[in-house]
DNA sequence: AGCAGATGTGCAACCGATTGCAGCTGTAGA
DNA sequence: TCTACAGCTGCAATCGGTTGCACATCTGCT
């Protein structure tokens, strides 16, 4: 048959016989008893190989572009993969391409209505990315490191944080320990050195809301904050404080509510219009995001009291006419682009991405709002 | 050294010697090339069993309950694993294990409020049986297949259905194809054979509704249906119907709108108001979840005109002062933990589950809740 | 004819776990 | 003393892919 150069590649060669024929045996049985349950076999690229006349390694390489294959061997495998259905088995495909193609979607807040927005913009792109999404729901403190720790495991290519809350900063012990996986933080701005910021530019919304009040002619204006510490928020207060600058006005007062819920802000402004000086209430207020500034919408019309509020995101809960919450609206999608575009280029993301946002014009920012809304 | 029985034994034993040299000299090169690069190696089995002096097979034992291992070997491997911080690569496990304990959740709009309380609950409950969500988005109709099919590529361990539509129905034929996998249909009725359904009572929840719209003595009764055609719709209208019977009562009118959207709803209610023979039009609306009656609710009131109207779902919104709704809670958690638990059981969930849900008792239901209302 | 280079193919090794089985211990029972 | 058997342990095979490399083949060129 052949001719072996050395006694070692003979023996070799006797061994390779005898061991596939152990192989083979103890496939046969394997799919023997598999036949017994009637669920059909799943198709594995060696099934394919024996119906196309080659070996399994061409199958792996028909998928492959760029690979050494004849153009009449890949359309022989890929017809006969068509024909049996085979569809590659991904985790092993994972295991051994060191990488998943999932995308870990951090979220730590299900009270945001926003969310659903930008997780329907992110999974989409995603998908069409050929991205798997796996969604991490860290709004149990506990579960935070399982959670992470898990989708590390499955060698995910990449980590969104889609957050209220500065989570990046406060887990930034564990993702030192994950830093080699790329970073998104989606929504909110981080000084954390190894990850990509996506972001509005939230001091030029600020700013443009100032505008927006400057012109109804207010001059007793506040700031309602949420907890969230870090840059967003701040960003988004300074340029709304730096604007009012410009334009000659103050901020003459800053609340704060203890969680970003329609129902704390709420209250917040009940108690605020209970225990406050009549002369001292503002007349305009810009609430940090949507949910709070419909909040305080409603604790408005409870008391029938009117402030001007403009809220942030761009809820479509505030395009009802219940509330026509004048706002800065997020540009979803392209943020959405931007922080899918960043895990999939493969590269460790890092800087800024800041895109501006677009002042929505409804009535709550206007004089008289309460009166003409039932 | 040994005594062999055969030849091909013995030939087997030389070459084994040839091999396991091979494979050391070659895994050594690998480690020394990835020593270059600084990313901290990740840590296999293999290791820790070097460091605990056994061989990496005792690794897996150590962590397998019931396995055979002396409880001194699984005391020192499981400390040498804490030492390098082992943590098992799941896609391995996954793949070996033939279960990836990830379960495909699929979601079709993202729209309804309700759908965060619930993704929260259900991912929530996931982690904690140890499983990995994987978000499967299919509003986009092209994507529905490649979603499916990737998910089922990575071999996960069950699916739950996410939908205000009858998605597994749509979906039914491409089912059939994943039908070793087991399939969950949440806050949806189903009579898809293979599928296990879990929903509140949907005839309960209308008959209850029809009651407390009854006991505040209106007689001219609508209800406001979706476009979901199904079980769930069917089921939670009959009962509203079937209430209203009992009670002496009749439902006069059907309105149906084309998408679940809050804006959907008010466009059609406002149409109903101008285009409706003023003594034709009902004094009571029963929604078929609480978008929609947040919709109406707000046409109502831009056209300054009462209807008495209850929602389903009891989404936090309508808490709002501005709404007030009366609606019909779904047990958000008992459904979602019963749905993971179907999962998580392992064996082919079938059936149905019915958990009663709540009435909400506010304002919206009751005559003059316009004119109390700001 | 002889040879370089481009193409095409299969083997072996690998990704990092799990598991059936064989064999090795040690101890109890005959 | 010999056997039986239980408790451990490690090997080999496995899950289902990918890829470096060696070897084979087919060009075209000198």
């Amino acid at each position: 048959m052949h001719i072996h150069k050395t006694e070692s590649e003979f023996l070799l060669q006797i061994f390779l016989q005898h061991f596939s024929l152990l192989r083979k045996h103890n496939k046969q049985n394997r799919l023997s008893m598999k036949g017994k349950e009637n669920t059909p076999r799943k198709v594995t690229a060696s099934q394919v190989a024996e119906r196309a006349g080659v070996s399994k390694y061409m199958v792996s390489r028909a998928y492959t572009p760029g690979a050494y294959v004849s153009a009449e061997k890949r359309d022989l495998i890929r017809q006969a993969a068509e024909e049996l259905g085979y569809r590659p088995n991904l985790l092993a495909r994972s295991l051994s391409k060191q990488a998943s193609h999932i995308v870990g979607v951090v979220v730590d807040d299900f009270q945001n209505q926003n969310l659903l927005i930008i997780l329907n913009e992110v999974t989409g792109q995603l998908q069409r990315h050929g991205y798997s999404t796996m969604l991490l729901n860290v709004t149990d403190e506990d579960t935070v490191e399982t959670a992470l720790r898990q989708a590390d495991q499955f060698q995910i290519d990449g980590i969104i944080f889609l957050g209220t809350s500065n989570m990046a900063e406060r887990f930034a012990s564990l993702l030192q320990e994950l830093k080699h996986i790329p970073l998104v933080v989606l929504y909110r701005d981080s000084d954390l050195p190894q990850v990509k910021v996506v972001d509005t530019d939230n001091y030029r919304g600020g700013r443009e809301v100032a505008g927006l009040l400057a012109g109804e002619g207010y001059s007793r204006i506040g700031y309602l904050a949420g907890p969230a510490p870090g840059l967003t928020r701040l960003d988004r207060q300074a340029g709304f404080r730096d604007g009012l600058a410009d334009l000659g006005l103050n901020l003459s007062t800053v609340l704060k509510v203890g969680n970003y819920s329609q129902h704390q802000a709420r209250i917040l402004i009940r108690d605020y219009l209970a225990q406050t000086d009549p002369d001292q209430i503002v007349e305009a207020l810009f609430c940090e995001n949507d949910m709070l500034a419909i909040g305080a919408i409603d604790a408005l019309k409870e008391a029938r009291r009117e402030i001007a509020i403009v809220g942030y995101d761009g809820v479509p809960a505030g395009d009802s006419y219940t509330y026509q919450l004048s706002s800065y609206r997020q540009p979803v999608e392209v943020l959405a682009r931007e922080a899918v575009k960043s895990i999939a280029d493969r590269e460790m993301p890092i800087g800024k991405f800041m895109a501006p946002g677009e002042l929505i014009v409804r009535r709550s920012h206007k004089r008289g709002w309460l009166h003409g809304n039932a």
